[in-house]
DNA sequence: GGGAAACGGAGGCGCAACCTCCGCTCTGCT
DNA sequence: AGCAGAGCGGAGGTTGCGCCTCCGTTTCCC
């Protein structure tokens, strides 16, 4: 019996394994990536895909060609940059002490979010990519409880601090870094500073929280909700 | 000599003292700042006029009767708020115990501005009206100064905080509350007892604040910057 | 009753984003 | 070297939206 079936495509497969690029167009896909990673880092995902052409310096039409639509470059570019929030929170874990580790993992993802307004966008709203999104919310769930478990087991952390509170602050301090980007980008470190000596635990002064935190599945109903564009 | 001028209008004034508006033009013009409340303070200055029309019951062209155009609008209506926030500071100040009159500014500009999707878009950001933005700012910014520095002579208030903090706590509290608006909108308290804790004067354990505040010039420039839409 | 004031909302204008199309260019295999 | 066809650019079609105007009709008030 001959080999029934050598040629490189033997079974036909969901992804049909695409040949690979022309030079030229490899080329070409590779500086669309970078254009539209400094794009929409910097001015967020509202930036069109013409704007993303021009600072490739190709056509509009190479875009389209190369990338279905907009979602589809989107997510080609983030879902690495997701995937290092993840890891970031489980590096944090790793850390044998709970505290440091908590520190490290707000100051750690901050610094991810505060440069990247496109990443503020696809993690905090559902508008694009709403898969790897949410499979990534799936992963970091249990990091974020477990490391809120262990410090306030410890007694580092107040007691009255849940898991939703963690994008929450993500969020306060991507506001704030966001509004001063163009005169002082590190300035949520300064508020992070004041979060976390808030975080404490209890002592003489403290205020009781006045409000419970969300739950998992508010936090879902808000993060499906879409801002103002796009979608 | 009879008197030369007893008409109504004596001299040419800047506001030329509009005659009073027929019963129907008028009683359309109450419907139009109501409308026009209810959508720029629950969906923001984004809005179009054509929404704000139909929220009235009335025609587009009757807005642009009574309004010259959006502008003139909207700070028809925020200059009543904008002139209350100025006003919750000096009651504030007029608190006799610092920490109290501190934590009370706080809490209730952030009441002001978390409800209000308008408010928090004509104060942050020079996009509308910015004349009379910046006159309130004007008188708010002595007063908040004052109120910190009381409280950093009685010592319950920590070193390091500087007046432009104010506005960052409040934009922070801001991003929380509409992000969560339609979950639980009243979110931002939780993360205003935080912030309030952080706020503490100096203890064991505490973080120094890693990153000047912003000078009140840096304050200025950050809020001359549009944020992404309208002008 | 009549003249002025006010009304409504269709539609002009301008803009911006997404995406397509087609005549030309470049690559790489034979 | 030559050629088939992959790849390219970017003008422009399409859509959608927001601001604002215009004018035939309605309402008010004297």
């Amino acid at each position: 019996m001959a080999q029934p079936d050598e040629s490189p495509q033997p079974h036909p497969q969901p992804h049909p394994q695409p040949r690979p690029l022309r030079r030229d167009a490899e080329r070409n896909r590779q500086r669309i990536l970078e254009a539209a990673a400094e794009v929409f880092t910097t001015r967020g995902l509202e930036a069109s895909l013409d704007d993303v052409a021009r600072q490739a310096g190709v056509g509009v039409g190479t875009v389209y060609r190369r990338f279905p639509d907009k979602e589809a470059l989107i997510e080609a570019l983030f879902e690495e940059r997701i995937g290092a929030m993840v890891q970031v929170a489980e590096e944090a874990l790793a850390e044998p002490d709970a505290w440091t580790g908590l520190v490290t993992l707000l100051e750690r993802a901050a610094t991810h979010m505060a440069g990247d307004r496109g990443l503020r966008q696809t993690t905090m709203y559902a508008t694009y990519g709403q898969d790897k999104v949410q499979r990534a919310r799936d992963r970091m769930q249990p990091v974020v409880t477990a490391m809120i478990d262990r410090a306030q087991r410890e007694g580092v952390l107040r007691d009255d601090i849940q898991p939703t509170d963690v994008p929450f602050i993500e969020l306060m301090l991507s506001a704030a870094a966001e509004y001063a980007a163009h005169v002082r980008p590190g300035i949520w470190r300064r508020y992070l500073a004041l979060i976390i000596d808030g975080l404490r635990p209890s002592r003489d002064g403290i205020t009781p929280l006045p409000e419970p935190a969300l739950v998992p599945e508010e936090m879902m109903e808000v993060m499906r909700r879409v801002p103002r564009d796009r979608r």
